[in-house]
DNA sequence: GGAATTCTTGACACTTCTGTCAAACATGAG
DNA sequence: CTCATGTTTGACAGAAGTGTCAAGAATTCC
């Protein structure tokens, strides 16, 4: 193999997960990219492909990124703490002030709803994950009698699911973290109530 | 007066809160509301200035058809029928088959934040004040011993909130209601608990 | 009816973006 | 050293978008 890239790749998806997070898809221009990076427009063409790949090798990172903190929180065996784990994994994101506000899957599945098929899936996809691993913990904590057998343990998956993207929304437009940290708390607390 | 305008004005505007609403802002055109209304996109600019005017327009709009209903539910002086109405009011609007998947607020919300922040802070202030609702129902409820003295208000005010824009968030990723309805259910137990 | 005022229309200038390509370049293999 | 291969570069073509404007059209007021 001769002819070999001069560019960090890792750089430049890192530079692509942090523009589109921050501007979103449609408002990033791969000139924007270039400039961030020092790489060529026509390099990122010819390495990539397209915005459209480059956004999925983002959303990848992303999940890379941020998404092991989720991960670990959630393979805690007792459900308050992985539940109580999830939502902190997602505000300590939300509150280092190097990563842009809200959450760049949000971000992405409201823009690219219906309009660019390949990403939305990918979203979903993640969400999908996401709720299966919170099913499982919650599933888990019932039979282990840590939760009360009334508990729905997919409704309640949904749930933090459904709390964790609006804490990212309410960031993004109130730009504090006190709001997210009273919905956290609050959320969490619907399984103390058994 | 002479010189009267001939188009619908109502009519605009709706046709520009749709497509603000199912595209966002930055992928509608003047030129896409032009055709969807059959007005020349010069009188769109003599008649409102830009796109960004419109869209504050569209905001205002909003915030009229799909307001009305939430603010109704919340002048039930029982705060978990008045919550529950305030969900139902949202899962009504995307039951709707006529209207785009989620919320216009959280599409602008995310996509405006920081970069447009004449419309970014008019759906913050379009938040804020259904918080300022939201806590005055929970307020009163707690007065009147409908929740217990040890509520938070204002923290449950922006749970519910938050929870409603999660709803909206997962309509668009999931283009299903199910899982809104298993997000809302679960949010309403938290005012059975105590 | 005439005049003033406002709206409409289509065109224009300008900017920005995407995607492509040929030529120049660099590097590892043989 | 030479060649083959893949990368970089800068330029190009084309599409789409924004905002503006002068000329024409229409309507109300006097």
């Amino acid at each position: 193999m001769a002819g070999v890239r001069k560019f960090d790749e890792t750089a430049v998806i890192d530079a692509a997960l942090r523009l589109f997070w921050q501007r979103g898809y449609g408002a990033t221009a791969m000139a924007d990219l270039a400039d961030a990076t020092g790489v060529q427009r026509g390099s990122l063409y010819n390495a990539y492909g397209g915005k459209e790949q480059l956004l999925l090798r983002a959303l990848d990172r992303y999940a890379e990124l941020h998404g092991s903190a989720v991960v670990v929180a959630l393979n805690d065996p007792d459900p308050r703490r992985a539940i109580g784990g999830f939502l902190d994994a997602h505000m300590a994101r939300m509150a280092n002030p190097k990563n842009p506000a809200g959450c760049l899957m949000c971000q992405i599945a409201l823009e690219c709803g219906g309009r660019h098929p390949v990403p939305s899936e990918a979203v979903r996809g993640s969400f999908l994950r996401t709720e299966i691993a919170l099913c499982q913990v919650l599933q888990s904590g019932k039979e282990a009698g840590l939760l009360p057998s009334s508990a729905d343990a997919p409704a309640l998956a949904r749930f933090y699911l459904g709390v964790s993207r609006g804490m990212a929304v309410l960031h993004r437009a109130y730009g504090d973290l006190d709001p997210v940290r009273d919905v956290a708390r609050e959320a969490l607390r619907l399984l103390d109530a058994a």
